[in-house]
DNA sequence: TAGATTGTTAATCGATTAACAATC
DNA sequence: TAGATTGTTAATCGATTAACAATC
């Protein structure tokens, strides 16, 4: 195994995924990376560097086969495997997530919201139960569940994480507005919504700050 | 005027921020750069390059004063100002968004919801009313909406976009899981969930990968 | 004053871009 | 074969870290 590719990277696989999906929707079969760069926006040697980290999929004179470089990606990213998802929190941004039909069909289930609210449990939600969050740790084993995502408010995400964990879960996308500290062999994806709000901010008034 | 700071720099002023309101709820009122470091886990060094971007807020021997910080950084985000804000799609997401509170706290003021779809017009959720997404244009210039935030499918987003900023927006906070294009002096903000959660995936697969 | 800690310059590290030999 | 384009090495650029004189 290789040296540990770069977070830089990383984020990127996931638009590479994307832009190819476009090229066969379009029925293009067939790209460079200097016709990709000018998709992309990334430069073409940069998409070279990037995909290189992970394997030699090109082919000199030709180019990329867009199939089968998409297909690479999918395999890279995880996504040809499903995972039985849960959510904790029933929210508002909890039910948007379990609402959305993308991430079921990238494989992510969502199988259960979970809440504190007396007022929200038992209560359904599409095709979904919100159950009570004492009982997430059996539910976690009993139904094989591998992601589970942090819809609580910031003072609950942290108990909320440690609770997941002592149960089992290896990947948390937290949306909760703090940082989770979380052992080394569970992968936290963080998403601040707030932070990134304010960077839109930033960049409004980036002109007017007098230095 | 000194020399463009970078976005590695403007992405973690947020997190300062965030960490500085919890020292003051903790009625702490003075931290050396050292001390900060331990918190939020960027380097001391780094913590002092960062700041010194917009001005020597810090006093040899002493420190920073947390509120001063707080303040300053306040600023810098363009969070002392409040913006009239719409969001474009009211589905669960853009429902999800209006609805959260921490918004409206940090001044971003939510002040109507749009979308295409009939059924939904006039619908009235908590305070906000959905509007016609056809008169959205005269809207923006009536009520002097400064921030719109993208909540339509994929294959509306752009669309939007461009009439969003024929209308006069200046900046974008785009959800829609695509890359939107826009004249140089409008500001996108994107979040795409699925890229986000793509990243997880990876992580909780980087084991296997046979390189 | 002595100790502490900043602001800032210099050194290092890592990521991006350029170049080109290999090869389809 | 000739042309095209990769994979990969080397060069550049930018961001992070280290060091320390300035100074509160």
């Amino acid at each position: 195994m290789s040296k540990k590719v770069s977070m830089a990277v990383i984020r990127r696989l996931p638009k590479y995924h994307r832009y190819l999906a476009d090229l066969l929707d379009k029925e293009i079969y067939r790209i460079s990376s200097k016709e990709l760069s000018e998709i992309i926006g990334f430069t073409a040697s940069q998409i070279r560097q990037d995909l290189n980290n992970f394997g030699g999929f090109g082919q000199q004179g030709y180019g990329y086969n867009v199939e089968e470089l998409y297909n690479e990606l999918s395999k890279i990213l995880g996504l040809d495997k499903s995972y039985n998802t849960i959510i904790m929190g029933a929210g508002n941004l909890g039910q948007a997530i379990a609402n959305y039909g993308g991430f079921r069909k990238s494989g992510f289930k969502v199988k259960a919201l979970f809440d504190v609210n007396p007022r929200m449990i038992g209560l359904k939600m599409r095709d979904l139960e919100v159950l009570d969050a004492e009982d997430v740790e059996k539910y976690i084993k009993e139904e094989d569940i591998e992601i589970a995502v942090i819809c609580t408010p910031k003072d609950r995400a942290q108990e909320t994480a440690d609770k997941l964990i002592a149960a089992g879960i290896k990947g948390i996308w937290n949306f909760a507005p703090t940082d989770i500290t979380v052992p080394s062999d569970v992968k936290v994806e963080e998403v601040n919504l707030s932070e990134s709000l304010y960077v839109l901010s930033y960049m409004l008034n980036e002109g007017n700050l007098n230095k």
